[in-house]
DNA sequence: AGCACGCCGACT
DNA sequence: GTCGGCGTGCTC
């Protein structure tokens, strides 16, 4: 009998058990551990030095599929994340895990004779063949920093081709599973070899069994897949790409808090395979790493010298008639309006982008004053017009549109903001002719209604989508030379130290769906602060110069990428013993910080942004530093101490994408 | 996290 | 008298 450590399901004593077993298996074998009245998963993660009497423990079962069982380098990887993220790794393996196994069906592949691939152009070709002179040397990260329509997918396409004649697998990640369609396409037009999708569509049992498929075969394949198929068990990974790099889909913020694209470098160095990195707007911390490793890769024009569109930032305050709610076109400018009536007569389309949802952001009462709030939560009530009601947006909380205040009486309600379904009503009063689809989650809730709205509006069917971001990201829109951006003041005023790095991209991925197919095209930015000093970069399409001018607010200021960043989340049921405990903790974290680390920086506490959320209450504690080390010990630390805190929640963010 | 035990209020 | 609310405590 041997005594091993066991990687479970639980998240107590950092879920690793001890148990027994007749013949030591290997590192990362599926077992299934009794645990009190229940059986639970169970990973090996090795022997137990300590000599525990072995008639106290319990023996574990090993699983005859080893369909779940990890590999070596799956399972160090994992233990590498565990440590980094600060996550139990019995529970960080589960997570990644398909959950059901009943009933698998077959997946169709479909193999199909590949058509020829287009040449590179001269600046594709360029970029492609230092590539190449990169993936000498094994592992290396690489950014290949295209502007929107340069044509990046075709480097890839290019990439991909050279690894399957080397009979190797390719990882291609994706941030949103809107835009595995057309990558899926393109894949099986150009490579013949099996392409194989995994994404938030893909049941459970499929996952199953192509997890099951992976671990049999060794054909060279595509893997086409978004945040979690990082973690595919793909023997002959020659190459990992990760397509719109800067994507905040790649993190989780929930769970394990990982960031797939660093995830995604962590396996290619471990596997000493290449991993491409691509962006027309990369984050500052890929810019910044790879600037500074020389493994920086820019193309600066769209293909066949088509010409990037003609940034036009409008002042909505300019004229009297735009600033009042008042006004038949509000919230829209005239120019904005103008311009979308200009695209109908020369029978093009537009897109316009908001990032709200609904009708109006809230409701208040006319006389009193009064807004209407979610009881479970601190954020005020959207209101949906097609369903009368409003809706908070953090728990799902609804109710019928009410007829009047419930302070005052008062009858008249007045609706403040706006949303995606406020815009599709004004377009379509102030341009009678003018078909306008709306384009969000509320809309959209499939692939299958993606793409049917897609192809309507390909088919010139609609002249208008009205759209969130998910509208934003990597299509192709033929008759499309004109699209509006509103709200871009929010994204630039919201609380955080990467909100203009966020705006930044919004703008330059948004106008890129200006044009793309070489007519003149135009984009147009409602703002009320023109004169902001991000606007210039945007209209003039200087990037480095953006990257140098925030790089130096970010060295100011001592924020990532200069800095590395953690926050500690605490949820509790009651506010003042929150409070309470929050101050507690802070206190303590100031005294480790003087005796013992230094040079981690502790912020706050806080309140979170939504303070309350779902009846919970959460705060806040930042940790900022530049030893890497010294931060993850007091975050370890952290982590005990606030464990004995019965009741509280907490959750640790290692690299935070969004500070709440 | 589950699942038990255990101690109180409100039902047949 | 029992059913069930959830507070507390334990699981290798």
């Amino acid at each position: 009998m041997k005594n091993i450590i066991v990687a479970t399901n639980t998240p107590f004593n950092g879920s690793l058990l001890t148990y027994k077993v007749e013949a030591e298996p290997k590192k990362g074998v599926h077992v299934l551990a009794p645990l009190g009245k229940r059986v639970v998963n169970g990973w090996v993660v090795g022997l137990d030095e300590s000599e525990v009497d072995s008639n106290k423990l319990k023996e574990v079962d090993i699983d005859g599929d080893a369909t779940l069982n990890i590999n070596q380098h799956e399972m160090e990887l994992l233990q590498w994340m565990s440590s980094y993220y600060h996550y139990p790794l019995g529970q960080l393996i589960n997570d990644i895990l398909p959950k059901s196994m009943k009933r698998p069906r077959e997946t169709d592949v479909e193999e199909s004779t590949p058509r020829e691939l287009e040449n590179l152009t001269t600046l594709q070709a360029d970029v492609y063949q230092s590539l190449c002179r990169k993936f000498e040397n094994g592992f290396s990260r690489q950014l290949v920093h295209g502007v929107t329509g340069s044509g990046k997918t075709h480097i890839y396409l290019h990439l991909m081709k050279d690894m399957l004649k080397k009979n190797k697998s390719i990882l291609f990640l994706l941030p949103e599973i809107n835009l595995t369609p057309q990558f899926y396409r393109k894949f099986q037009e150009v490579l013949g070899c099996p392409v194989r999708v995994y994404s938030s569509e893909t049941s459970a049992s499929d996952k199953y069994l192509l997890r099951q498929n992976l671990k049999l075969q060794n054909t060279a394949q595509v893997i086409l897949g978004v945040r979690s198929s990082v973690f595919l068990p793909i023997e002959n990974l020659g190459l990992i790409i990760v397509d719109e790099e800067h994507d905040s889909s790649f993190k989780q913020d929930d769970r394990c808090t990982y960031n797939a694209r660093d995830i995604a470098i962590k396996r290619a160095s471990m596997l000493n395979i290449p991993v491409v990195l691509g962006s027309a707007t990369p984050s500052m911390e890929s810019y910044t790493a790879a600037k500074k490793s020389n493994d920086y890769h820019a193309i600066r024009e769209r293909v066949h010298g088509f010409k990037m569109p003609k940034i036009e930032i409008v002042d909505q305050r300019a004229s009297s008639d735009d600033k009042t709610s008042s006004s038949e076109h509000w919230p829209l400018t005239r120019a904005t309006i103008e311009s979308i009536y200009q695209a109908k007569q020369k029978g093009e389309q537009a897109l316009v982008f908001i990032n709200r949802l609904g009708f109006s952001s809230y409701i208040q009462c006319s006389s009193c004053g009064h807004q209407f709030q979610c009881l479970n939560c601190s954020t005020n009530m959207r209101y949906f017009k097609s369903r009368s009601e409003l809706a908070c947006q953090t728990c799902g909380n609804k109710t019928p549109m009410p007829k009047m205040c419930p302070e005052c009486s008062c009858l008249t309600l007045t609706q403040k903001g706006y949303g995606t379904e406020k815009i599709v009503e004004v377009l379509s009063k102030v341009i009678p002719e003018l078909v306008v689809e709306r384009f969000d989650r509320d809309e959209i809730k499939n692939i299958e209604q993606l793409k049917q709205s897609l192809e309507r509006f390909s088919r010139q069917e609609v002249d208008v989508l009205v759209g969130t971001q998910m509208l934003s990201k990597g299509h192709n829109f033929e008759k499309v030379n004109t699209v509006i951006v509103l709200g871009i003041d929010q994204q630039l005023n919201f609380p955080d130290f990467r909100a203009m790095e966020r705006a930044w991209q919004t703008l330059v991925q948004v106008s890129g769906r200006s044009g793309r197919f070489g007519s003149e095209s135009q984009v147009l930015v409602q703002t009320h602060s023109p004169e902001h000093p991000l606007f210039s970069h945007v209209v003039n399409h200087h990037f480095d110069e953006f990257y140098q001018e925030e790089l130096d607010l970010r060295q100011r200021a001592n924020c990532p990428p200069i800095s590395k960043m953690a926050a500690i989340y605490m949820t509790y049921k009651d506010k003042n013993e929150l409070i309470k405990q929050s101050m507690h903790f802070s206190d303590w974290a100031q005294g480790l910080q003087e005796h013992h680390f230094k040079n981690v920086d502790v912020l706050g506490p806080r309140p979170a942004l939504m303070e309350k959320r779902v009846n919970k209450f959460t705060w806040c504690l930042m940790l900022r530093s530049h030893q890497v080390n010294d931060m993850h010990s007091f975050i370890s630390a952290a982590q005990v101490y606030l464990s004995r805190v019965k009741g509280l929640h907490v959750k640790t963010d290692i690299d935070p994408q969004v500070i709440l």
